[in-house]
DNA sequence: AAAACCGGTTGCGAAATAAAATCAGTTCGA
DNA sequence: TCGAACTGATTTTATTTCGCAACCGGTTTT
């Protein structure tokens, strides 16, 4: 329960070992990335619409687990008695450039369709800009920030977009 | 050649999910870390040498894995006849964005300490010139691609560099 | 009132992980 | 020549984690 208190019981302080310890598993980052560019924000939308088909005591371990980092936050949904709302938090906002080049690495290096990597593909091309433009989408969400004003569709709402334009072609092929 | 073979026994096709399939562990990317910026080559030097104290079981796991996903290969060692040398391979030098933006994170928001993370920071500031650059020196040492001639010292050499003198800064404070 | 939904918890067998001991071939010094 | 030390690992054993399925008390919807 009380987790790690303390306990600076890290293998070392290089900061490539310390991301790994915090986020060195199979789904911590699944999970970031649902709530980042699937925009879920409660358990069980973490649980059903998730790709991968994450186990529901995974998915609440780690999201004890991601809380207790301070990479996302939870309160209660005040539509709504027992709903919480998980957030993320700046620190979590944060990873969308680890996201972006990753993405890039998975892209270039291993078999993924078409579909699921237009967003990392969009990502890429737009490079920092967009990210920011992003990140600062996301904090608008996951903060509370007040929005300055924007013109036309957010980023998440583009990579959507995108991401049905490539299924539809992929139904009727040209 | 063998490699992916059958088995598409992936759990999804998205970019992210396949780099953690592929490196989301506490323990690949501290080996390919390694190779990249404390040029380690052979089983013993990445046993012995490794800061986090990785155990041979899981080295000799996780070789065999990165060689398999092809992010790393084996060759003998000429002068040594039952010596194995490691290499990164192009798909593995190509990791080198990635751990800059990890190595960035988590040098912003984890309890990294300085000497181990003034690599982390010169890899930062340097941006993609300075990772390209390395990148080039990393083909040529681990892939054979003959030198272009430079001038001053190659990258890890002045990572190394910076390193010692936060050392040394650190024993006889100003 | 009944059914569906909410964020989880529990139990269990299988698999992954990790520490320590061990191994066979190689090299090297005495 | 012999044996100790070194090489890249494997084996053994114990612990932890994973993944599945069933379940839970409370809440909201029908």
């Amino acid at each position: 329960m009380a987790a790690d208190k303390e306990a600076s019981a890290h293998r070392s302080g290089c900061p490539i070992n310390l991301t790994l310890e915090v986020l060195g598993d199979k789904w911590s980052l699944i999970i970031v990335r649902d709530m980042m560019f699937g925009n879920r924000r409660h358990f069980r939308e973490l649980l059903a619409q998730n790709e991968e088909g994450i186990a529901s005591n995974i998915l609440a371990d780690r999201l004890r687990r991601l809380m207790a980092e301070g990479v996302i936050s939870k309160k209660d949904d005040p539509s709504h008695k027992q709903k919480a709302i998980y957030s993320l938090t700046e620190k979590g906002i944060e990873l969308l450039p680890v996201f972006a080049m990753i993405g890039a690495w998975g892209r270039k290096w291993l078999p993924v369709t078409e579909a699921l990597s237009i967003r990392a593909q969009l990502l890429e091309e737009g490079g920092p800009d967009l990210w920011e433009e992003f990140m600062e989408e996301l904090r608008q969400e996951h903060l509370g920030i007040p929005a300055k004003p924007r013109s036309g569709p957010g980023v998440r709402e583009r990579l959507r977009a995108a991401y049905e334009e490539v299924m539809a072609r992929g139904r009727a092929p040209a």
